[in-house]
DNA sequence: GCCCAGGCACTCA
DNA sequence: TGAGTGCCTGGG
């Protein structure tokens, strides 16, 4: 891994990790852009500006703070290269779209997180989404920082969450999903639910688990599991997974069910990494639409 | 103003 | 077991 120390931050080298179709690629919601290709990003109860710049992403930070925190965030580790080739060997869809959305990395978020930010996403476009997210962090997180004169809060623990009532949530307009939360917080604050416990889980158990979970299918499950939990056989079958795999690779196959289980098949253990790609790619383009 | 979103639970056959 | 329907809300 190559990264220089420079006296705004550490730049780190690498073709294959583009900052905004990292960030923009549909798996994260607390992201701003900022002027001149810059980002604020809030993640691990921090700020943190980025900048995409042509010779590597600019981390404004330090060393230590890079290395601690941002490396395993922005999954800086992992060899994107042979991933790619991997993919690209399988079809021409794979390649079009590992090659337009060469810099994607997968990141490292928070399971809790992921699990209320993905019950929160039903029925909804990202930009509401990402509202509803800063709503509940502004009520019930701690402000972390302050940027250019706006306040930022981490995103709430099971325990900030857990004496919310139904009305406090609706009052945050999440509406039908209100009960949605307060159950999984339950599971997690009583600990029928231990999310560490389910990183040493399999995939299916870990599915079942979450889905115990009023307001957790199949969907949602799958987001928290790959994006939360880096279960990369989870393909998280969504509207526009569904338009892209009918029009590239499925045209007979019309049930979700069906969907999982070719993507299982053909994609293995890249599930989630195919998926990220296809779903950046259709969405960009409109695939099926 | 209308339509429908990055799903899910519930109902009914 | 599968298909049909309602759901809060606000962006497009």
């Amino acid at each position: 891994m190559a990264y220089f120390i420079t006296q705004d931050g550490i730049l780190y080298n690498d073709k294959d990790f583009d900052i905004k179709q990292t960030l923009e690629c549909g798996q994260c919601f607390r992201f701003y852009p900022l002027p001149q290709g810059q980002y604020l990003v809030i993640a691990k109860d921090k700020l943190l500006v980025v900048k995409q710049e042509q010779s590597g992403v600019l981390f404004y930070c330090n060393e230590k703070e890079f290395l601690e925190l941002w490396q395993d965030y922005f999954d800086l580790t992992r060899d994107y290269c042979q991933i790619k080739k991997t993919l690209c060997e399988k079809d021409i869809y794979l390649k079009d779209a590992t090659q337009e959305k060469f810099g994607l990395r997968l990141l490292h978020q928070e399971p809790w997180e992921m699990l209320i930010s993905f019950i929160l996403s039903q029925n909804k476009q990202i930009p509401h989404i990402k509202k509803l997210i800063e709503a509940i962090s502004k009520s019930y997180g701690d402000l972390i920082g302050t940027f250019e004169d706006v306040n930022y809060y981490s995103f709430p623990t099971p325990n900030q969450l857990k004496d919310a009532s139904d009305e406090a949530f609706r009052n945050l307009k999440v509406g039908f999903r209100a009960p949605y939360l307060i159950d999984a917080t339950q599971h997690v604050v009583s600990g029928r639910l231990v999310l560490d416990d389910l990183y040493k889980l399999s995939y299916d158990e870990a599915k079942t688990k979450l889905m115990m979970i009023k307001g957790v299918g199949e969907k949602v499950a799958d987001c928290v599991l790959l994006y939360g939990f880096g279960k990369y056989e989870a393909f998280p079958t969504d509207v526009w997974i569904k338009r892209v795999m009918l029009y590239y690779y499925a045209s007979h196959i019309s049930k979700e069910n069906e969907i999982r289980n070719f993507a299982k098949d053909y994609f293995g253990n890249l599930a989630g990494f195919a998926q990220q790609y296809l779903f950046y790619h259709a969405r960009d383009h409109k695939i099926g639409k």
